[in-house]
DNA sequence: CCAAACTGGTTTCATTTGTAACCATTGAAA
DNA sequence: TTTCAATGGTTACAAATGAAACCAGTTTGG
């Protein structure tokens, strides 16, 4: 009879690693600040770019509209970014850190660094290597399609 | 000023290709049986080892007990498994696909598999060898801890 | 023996999520 | 123009999740 081995499925292996990772680094945002995921990577992206419409926010950090919404929402009620309109088109709003989220940004962006540093540090040169291939080869893979 | 660039970062990426690639699987059994993913997984786990306690499932497919529990109790509904008192302990149950769980499971091999088959023939040799092995690095790195 | 700690599993409650409907605005077509 | 489709973003509702409390039943140590 035909079984599937559930350990051996590529599926199930990355969504197990993805999830444990991510986990792990919830942590550094969760704990210090008590941001969700999403909030997490609106800052970050925002932090990143300097300035984003929802929508590029959702492309970058690949969220769903509703949730770039709602992780917005929340870090303006917090007074981490502010909204300002476009001038030509009135739907489209501008979106940039305060003084207060950039702070938050700086503070985050270090952790975040360490935290991949530690994760790789666990590596030797060829295992690492492996890795940043293997999830090159499965981005590019699940882009082009 | 110190940046963190999203895009390349270990965490999210993992992340970003789990979900993707969960996403498109996840079609197969919903679409199917309307399954959700840790009932899925529950199918899975018993279809391979034939009979498990909830902890079992639990360890095995890195589930949270509530989360076993919750799909154990739907496919309890649907008559896919049984459950049968341990005889020296009568906090366990045994958990095994009744005849209609075992036909759903024999369905979705295949289709399981072909759809793994699939997403790994987007690849060159070594592109898959570096994936199994990048993931094989990432999951003893994780369990090693 | 018996209380206390522990374990398998379920339930409750608050939070997060996804889907779809929605509002406002804009662009394109007639 | 007027109308209709598309787009940026929000909201409402239902379903999925996680944490913690919980209810047996079991083990352990005094």
């Amino acid at each position: 009879m035909d079984i599937l081995e559930l350990e051996s499925f590529l599926p199930y292996r990355l969504y197990r690693l993805a999830d444990a990772v991510s986990r792990e680094f919830s942590k550094v945002y969760k704990d210090r600040h008590g941001l969700t995921r999403p909030e997490w990577r609106t800052l970050s992206g925002l932090g990143q770019r300097g300035t984003m419409t929802a929508t590029e926010l959702g492309e970058q950090s690949a969220m769903h509209k509703t949730k770039v919404s709602r992780a917005v929402a929340e870090l303006e009620r917090r007074r981490w970014l502010m909204r300002t309109a476009d001038e030509n088109d009135r739907r489209v709003e501008h979106l940039t850190l305060t003084k207060t989220g950039l702070a938050a940004y700086r503070e985050m962006v270090p952790l975040a660094k360490a935290f991949e540093r530690e994760l790789l540090a666990k590596f030797g040169v060829d295992e690492r290597a492996a890795i940043m291939s293997g999830v090159a080869a499965l981005e590019m893979a699940l882009e082009g399609k």
